[in-house]
Parts: C-alpha cells; sequence; structure tokens
RNA sequence: GCCCGGGUGGUGGAAUCUGGUCAGACACUGGGGGCUUAAACCCCCCUGCUCCUCGAGGGCGUGUGGGUUCGAAUCCCACCCCGGGCACCA
C-alpha cells in the first residue's frame, strides 16, 4: 500500500519553486498593493535550532497568505554574520571567522531550503560581504557627517592581564572573567552613535506602530523619560557652578547635602586626598553588579568642600558616593533625604540632616524612620520660604520658575537612555572607515574608497587593541586630504551596526551605486510585518529605529518607521526549561524534519499553540499532526474519480470544507491564529474520513481540495500536492478561498433553553424565527414544563440564533 | 520594589477581545473494538471529577474569596501562585 512520503513530495516541489524562481519578486511598477513579511534574520554561530523553525514556519505562513489575497510579497533572505562567536571560535582553533561564518551560512541555507520557506533568493547576502558592509560604512560616514557618530573618551574595563578591554558582562566581582586579574577602569576613546538626540521621537513615534504592548513598554522604559529641573549650585571656594537634574524641584528646600559620582571629573579637584582616591578607584573596579545593587549599604567619602543651595542660601556639605551615577544627569546629585530613599539611607549612615519639606495629605500618618515620596495635588509643602502651603506639583513650577528668573535653574527632561557605544576592540566586525593623520587630524574616509576592507590577520587574541592593529600594512595608508602617512581606525563596529539597516537593503540588495534607492524604498518600505524573538525588544529594534529616522532626516528614504507591525514568537521549551546543549535537551529542527517532513515540523511548530506564547515540546505530538497531514494525502490518494466543482444540494461535508475556510480565515486575518487554524483544517479532514462514503464524488473532492488549499500555508509541499492531486492546478496561483455565507447558515439551529440561567434543554428552532417565536418555541419544552414545578416565569431573555431564558421564580 | 504576561481535564491547548448552547474544539496520553498468524501501521468508539436507582439521571467543576448580571472561564474588586522585563536613573 502507498503511503505518505514527505520526502519525495517535499524534494518534487522545492525542485519546482527553485526552477520556476516561484518566489522571487520584481522591483517593478505593480498594480498589486505590497506586503514585506521579515523575520529577523538569523545570526550565524553554529546551526538553525528549533526556534528559527518556528520563525520563518511563522513568516512563510503570512508570506504565503499574502500572496493568495492578491498581494505582491517581498520575503528576503540574509544572515548576520559578523560578530565574537566566530570570532572566538578562530581564536581557539585558528580558522579564520569567515570560514567558520560561512560553513555556517551554507547549513542556514540549507535547512531554509529543506524546509520549502519560500524566500526571495535572489536577495540574500550576508552581512560580513564587502558588497554589503561597504554600505554600512557608507551610512556611518553620513551619521559622522551629522554629528551622530561622534568620538569620545568613556570609562571602559580594563584587563592588565590580557591587555584587553573587557565587556561589563566579562567582569565578574571586580575580576576578569578569563584569568581572575582585578580589573582597572580606563578612560578610552570610543565611538558613540548619539541615538539620545532622537529619544523623544523615538518615544513619540511609537503611536504611530502596531507593536505588542510589553515591547513598547520595555522600549519606553528603556528610553526613561523624565521630566525636572536643572538646578546649579555653586562651590564658592572655586567659583564653580554645578548643574543637577531632578525630578523633585519641590523638595529643592529640603536637599541638606550634595553628591558627586566617583566618575566626576572633577572630584580630586575638589579632594586629592589619598582617601578619595582610593574610593574612586575601588568604585570605578567594582563590578556592575555590585555597584547596582540597591541593597548595598550607602558608601562614600566627604569631599571637605560645601556648595550653596540656591534657594536657602545654606552651605552644604559636598560628598562621592558610587550611588551616584556619572552617566545619568549631569553626574551629581542635591540630595534631599527626606523625600529620597537612597539620600535618606545615605544621611543616616553620615549623620545628617533629614528636613522634611513635603507634608503628607492630612489624616496620613508620616512615617519617621523613612523617606516620605508623595508628591500629588494632596501633599504640601512646608519649611520653603515663601513656598509653604502649596501642592507639591504646584511647587515644582513654582520653584523652578523663580530660579529661572534667578538664572540658578530651568526646566529640563533627562533621558535613560545613554548613546549608543558601537566601537568594539575586535576583528569579525565591520571597520569603522575612518583615517587619523598627524597633519590632518581625523578624516572620514573618502566614498570611492569604499568598502575599507577588513583584512585578513593571524591572530585574532584580544591585546587591548584591536587585533586589526597588527596589520601593518593595511593600517598604515595615505591620508586623501595631504598625501602624507595615515593610520586607519583600528576598532571595528558593533554588530548591532550591521542589522540596523538590512532591511531596507534587501529591497535594493544589488545596487552598487548607493545603499538603496529612494523610489525602490518607496515601493516596499516600511516591513509590514516583522517577526521575531522578544530577546531583541529593546537593542535591534531601537537602533533599527534609529537609523531610519536619521536617514529619513537626511532624505534618503521616506519612512519614519521601519516595521509597522512586529510580532514576538515564544520560544520553544522542553519540559518547561529552556533547550540549551548544556542541559541535554535539544531537539533539532533536522532531526524532525528527517523524521517526519518539513510540513509536518512546520504544521506542528504553529499547532503546539498560541505563537506569542513559549510552548513546551512534545515528542508524540508531532507524531499526532503527522497523522493528520498522512490522513490529507491519503485522503486525496483514495479520492473517489469526479467533476472538480461540487454539483448538486449543499451536503454536511461540503457544509464543512465552507466552514473551515471561514476558520481559517478569520484566524488567519486576526493575530496569528495558526493553532486554531490547523485544528479546523484537521475537523476538516475528519469529517472527510466520515462522510466520505455517503457524501458525492464531487463534494469529497472538493473538501479535500479545500483543505490542501488551507493547510498550503502551513504545509506548502503537502498542501501543493494535494490541491495538484484533486485539481490538477498549482495551489499557490490560486486565489485564496472564500467561504460561501449561503453555505455557512443554516435553516435550523439548536435553540438553548435556560432556566434561571442553568441549561435544561436543546430544540430544533428556525434560523429566521423572531424573538416572539423563539420565546415560543421554548416555551414549548416539554423539560421546561417538568422543571417549572408550579413556578412563575417572571421574565424570558432571548437572544437570537442561541438562546431563550426564563427567570423563574 | 516597579512594569508587563499568565493560572482551564492526566497533558498542550479551545472558548476570554464582543458575557449567552449542560466549558473542555483540535491534538497528545490512556482505555476498548476492528484489521493481522502476530506486532507495527491504519480504521472506528470512549476518555473532566463524582454520586446513584447506570439514565436522553443528579451533583460538582475554569487559582482563592467577594461583587455586577436573567446568565460569568469571560466584566469589576481584593488576595495567592507562576513566568518574563527593569531595577541606586535623582
Amino acid at each position: 500500500m502507498e503511503r505518505y512520503d514527505p520526502s519525495t513530495i517535499e524534494a518534487k516541489w522545492q525542485r519546482v519553486w527553485h526552477d520556476e524562481h516561484t518566489w522571487e519578486v520584481s522591483n517593478e511598477p505593480d498594480p498589486r498593493p505590497k506586503g514585506y513579511v521579515l523575520e529577523m534574520l538569523p545570526y550565524t554561530s553554529g546551526e538553525p535550532h528549533i526556534g528559527h523553525l518556528k520563525n520563518y514556519a511563522l513568516g512563510d505562513a503570512i508570506a504565503h497568505f499574502w500572496r493568495r489575497t492578491g498581494h505582491r510579497v517581498l520575503h528576503p533572505m540574509g544572515y548576520d554574520a559578523f560578530g565574537l562567536p566566530a570570532e572566538n571560535h578562530a581564536i581557539k582553533t585558528g580558522q579564520h571567522p569567515r570560514e567558520s561564518t560561512e560553513a555556517s551560512i551554507a547549513q542556514f541555507r540549507k535547512d531554509f531550503r529543506s524546509w520549502g520557506i519560500s524566500i526571495d533568493w535572489t536577495r540574500e547576502f550576508g552581512t560580513h560581504e564587502p558588497r554589503y558592509y561597504r554600505w554600512t560604512q557608507w551610512i556611518f560616514l553620513r551619521l559622522f557627517e551629522q554629528g551622530l557618530a561622534y568620538r569620545k573618551e568613556a570609562a571602559v574595563k580594563w584587563c592588565p592581564n590580557d591587555q584587553t578591554v573587557l565587556a561589563n558582562e566579562q567582569v565578574i566581582d571586580g575580576r576578569c572573567e578569563r584569568c581572575g586579574f582585578e580589573v582597572e577602569a580606563r578612560q578610552l576613546e570610543q565611538w558613540f552613535f548619539r541615538i539620545t538626540e532622537y529619544a523623544d521621537r523615538l518615544l513619540e513615534d511609537m503611536g504611530r506602530i502596531e507593536w505588542p504592548r510589553h515591547v513598547v513598554t520595555m522600549q519606553e522604559n528603556w528610553i526613561g523619560r523624565s521630566e525636572g529641573a536643572e538646578v546649579t549650585f555653586r562651590c564658592e571656594e572655586l567659583g564653580i557652578d554645578y548643574p543637577v537634574f531632578t525630578t523633585r524641584p519641590d523638595t529643592l528646600f529640603g536637599a541638606t547635602f550634595f553628591v558627586m559620582a566617583p566618575e566626576h571629573p572633577d572630584v580630586f579637584r575638589l579632594n586629592d586626598s589619598p582617601e578619595v582616591h582610593a574610593y574612586v578607584n575601588h568604585a570605578l573596579t567594582e563590578s556592575v553588579e555590585e555597584r547596582g545593587s540597591e541593597h548595598k549599604k550607602k558608601t562614600g567619602v566627604p569631599l571637605g568642600r560645601t556648595v550653596t543651595n540656591p534657594v536657602t542660601g545654606e552651605q552644604i556639605p559636598m560628598f562621592v558616593a558610587d550611588y551616584v551615577l556619572m552617566e545619568y544627569g549631569t553626574g551629581a546629585i542635591m540630595a534631599v533625604p527626606a523625600h529620597d530613599e537612597r539620600d535618606f539611607e545615605f544621611a543616616q549612615q553620615f549623620g545628617l540632616e533629614i528636613r522634611r519639606v513635603v507634608e503628607p495629605a492630612a489624616g496620613e500618618p508620616a512615617a519617621e524612620d523613612e523617606a516620605f515620596l508623595g508628591h500629588g495635588e494632596n501633599e504640601r509643602l512646608i519649611n520653603s520660604d515663601g513656598f509653604d502651603g502649596m501642592s507639591a506639583p504646584e511647587a515644582m513650577k513654582a520653584i523652578t520658575a523663580s530660579l529661572e528668573e534667578r538664572g540658578l535653574g530651568r526646566p529640563a527632561v533627562s533621558y535613560r537612555l545613554r548613546d549608543w557605544l558601537l566601537s568594539r576592540q575586535r576583528y569579525w566586525g565591520c571597520p569603522i572607515p575612518i583615517l587619523y593623520c598627524d597633519s590632518c587630524g581625523m578624516l572620514p574616509v573618502p566614498d570611492d574608497q569604499l568598502p575599507v576592507e577588513l583584512p585578513d590577520v593571524h591572530d585574532y587574541a584580544p591585546k587591548g587593541r584591536s587585533p586589526l592593529a597588527a596589520a601593518e600594512d593595511w593600517v598604515n595608508t595615505t591620508c586623501p586630504k595631504c598625501g602624507g602617512e595615515a593610520r586607519r581606525e583600528t576598532d571595528t563596529m558593533d554588530t548591532f551596526v550591521d542589522s540596523a539597516w538590512y532591511f531596507l537593503r534587501y529591497c535594493d540588495p544589488n545596487n552598487d551605486q548607493a545603499p538603496f534607492d529612494r523610489e525602490v524604498l518607496k515601493r516596499w518600505m516600511p516591513v509590514d510585518q516583522y517577526i521575531g524573538g522578544v530577546e531583541h525588544a529593546i537593542l535591534h529594534l531601537l537602533y533599527a529605529r534609529f537609523f531610519v529616522k536619521a536617514l529619513a532626516d537626511m532624505g534618503y528614504l521616506d519612512v519614519q518607521e521601519p516595521f509597522a507591525r512586529l510580532f514576538t514568537q515564544g520560544m520553544i521549551l522542553r519540559d518547561g526549561d529552556k533547550m540549551s546543549k548544556s542541559k541535554g535537551n535539544v531537539v533539532s529542527p533536522m532531526a524532525i524534519v528527517d523524521r517526519y517532513g518539513a510540513d509536518t515540523a512546520r504544521c506542528y511548530i504553529l499547532f503546539i499553540g498560541p505563537p506569542e506564547k513559549d510552548a513546551d515540546w512534545s515528542d508524540s505530538g508531532v507524531g499526532g499532526v503527522h497523522r493528520f497531514l498522512s490522513r490529507l494525502w491519503t485522503a486525496a490518494h483514495e479520492a473517489p474519480e469526479g467533476p472538480l466543482e461540487p454539483d448538486g444540494e449543499p451536503t454536511p461535508l461540503l457544509r464543512k470544507a465552507h466552514w473551515a475556510t471561514d476558520r481559517v480565515n478569520r484566524d488567519m486575518q486576526a493575530n496569528f491564529g495558526f493553532n486554531t487554524a490547523i485544528a479546523a483544517v484537521m475537523e476538516l479532514v475528519n469529517e472527510v474520513y466520515r462522510r466520505r462514503e455517503t457524501s458525492p464524488a464531487s463534494h469529497v473532492r472538493f473538501a479535500i481540495a479545500t483543505a490542501g488549499s488551507l493547510i498550503f500555508p502551513f504545509a506548502p509541499h503537502l498542501g501543493a500536492e494535494v490541491y495538484e492531486s484533486m485539481t490538477g492546478r498549482r495551489v499557490w496561483e490560486q486565489p485564496w478561498p472564500e467561504a460561501d455565507p449561503a453555505l455557512l447558515a443554516t435553516d435550523e439551529f439548536q435553540l438553548v433553553v435556560q432556566m434561571n440561567g442553568k441549561l435544561i434543554d436543546r430544540i430544533a428552532a428556525p434560523t429566521a424565527a423572531s424573538r416572539d417565536q423563539l420565546e415560543e418555541i421554548a416555551r414549548g419544552s416539554g423539560k421546561l414544563a417538568a422543571r417549572l414545578n408550579g413556578r412563575q416565569i417572571v421574565k424570558a431573555i432571548v437572544v437570537p440564533g442561541k438562546l431563550v431564558n426564563f427567570v423563574v421564580r
């Protein structure tokens, strides 16, 4: 007996799609509405895992659905190829990162093809290819020209043993994660993108895109906009003004001391003692975790200086303490212990004055052993000369205004968002196209000399400087301005730069005059549906939004937001745990594909549950989906001969086919309801088995063809196979099926009869019946009479098409 | 601590937006039957708990406790638990 054999079927259709370039799409004008479906590009280290399968199965379902509902669909693929894992691999094995990366890309490409994902392969690229990163460099230069890429000194962690800069994550308890040496803080020149300049627009424009609420919230929190005031505190002894940012200008009268971050450049100027040096050095080398802990006991050292509180005129003492962060605000704070938990703690530690200036609303108790944080309409000011009795919000405005008059303050906004540090002292990344000439200074590499190609080196190990510094021939070059000697920038770019614009390049991937053509972009951007893991909710998505806004401002493109709609998929778990090699619970997608076929693998992963939620992998569940597809194939194989179009009176099977079409349509248009869509097709196939003996051949054939057509976005090979065997046609060339409303409606329905909200009977009733008629029918229920037991019907609630509820007393 | 999600059978989930068919689609697992020399595959049936007079019977059931309503898994309030994100941001 012949059986469903996915390997033959899948190879057959993949061959057709490949040979006929089925999924390629042209950039030429086209009257159909466009649809740009994009899954986040894979990061090519190692092999595809089950999360990739889910990601691309999701996107492919959307792409197929849109194609068959009349859209011209762009569904491209590429690889995020630069980055640390390939480089670390190179350090270990000596293999060039390009080799391991390209081996990985080859694996991904092969797998995507064997999964039957409908990709326009003519647009494929890796971000490590010069033809791509040439334009990454070009964009960098445009940002540089705009002052949006700049260099400044920043504090970094430095391991004196390994001679390298460490990422914050590589510092464990103040020590190098690799060699255990105590880490030092160093000020080094680093490259930044001025993303903070876009903070407000990144915040506001979230209103223009359809993203999951939690992702929007995460970005909002990350940007962290706070309104308040900048207030100047003057150190009279040194004649220096120190501005601070505060969200609580209403508490200014309660500012009884002043604290600076250890990184503040003026600390040693204020106090050069060994004690201060020791404290600062300790603070700087502390691990992020250590220093970041809210629960840590407050520490600090007095600086022996004072500043003037601008409203009270008091001299208040200055401290250096590590609970103040250099990166936020001005790196110094006014401390109001009565109304800030951290300041309160510090004041207690150091025996400083705690002066309450905001009173709790009448009737509310005022705890003495903690800071009072209230600042609503009901909280009123005290001990604040000239502002007493004002509500906190009033006082914020009034005090700020009065400071502004005296030139000692102004309203201000502060963000938690920091500029994007993009330089990496690493080999496997996009070179930063900048030169340093002794006579001309820092210069951009001229556009016509791009790309600055990554040279081959033999030693990838980090040495404090980028491994590129060792490539003397490459580093030493001539100055494009004066023709003298110049040196290249040896840092490379953060991988996130590469992926901040790749979706633009897909639109115009072979353009060698520009990164993309503005007119071509108009035909595709924005991405209509972006799909990926929630782990990129902040960085990647924020960076991409920033790039698009900056490029739009420069006139290179016409959208403000890259991703109109975003879908974040949940993870596939195993026994409630993340899959990981160390746990030994990894399910390889290829193992599933080999055993059951790509269609089963794809369908199962979509059937397992709502795609946005995490889902637990189940081996037996896969078998169930395979059984379903197999039943569909067998039904087609055994289908009776007959006409293509259903003839004669509607039968239950015909109605079921229309019902399933309707269900799938709703689920596709709603929010990725793929699990229920597949369930509806399962019901249809079950119905075929139940009714194929008793239904007209044309109805059986129609039902099977419909099942093939509906399952196509999820199981494209089998869908195509089944549809072709029923109709002789190619399913992807056929429009998406529409349910016939006449076949969805029925003449009769099961009228539910309730008594006090409890179901007691069901009676067949005409769909067209009026409310009164329905009530009549329900009153006729024998069960009702039996249950009434002499009680009275007080009221009848009629819900047409559904039920009649009798309220009985 | 703050901000998001989420708690439904032995299991994954459906119904939650828009309150309305004894909640439980679809599937897994389990049970029974058929096919087979046998097993696998496949096909069909049953499968929330519980009580009994075993029936087109009764009761109980969507984390807990309240509330709104003719009617609540669905709406509101409080609480408990689980998952995720952020966390000295002045």
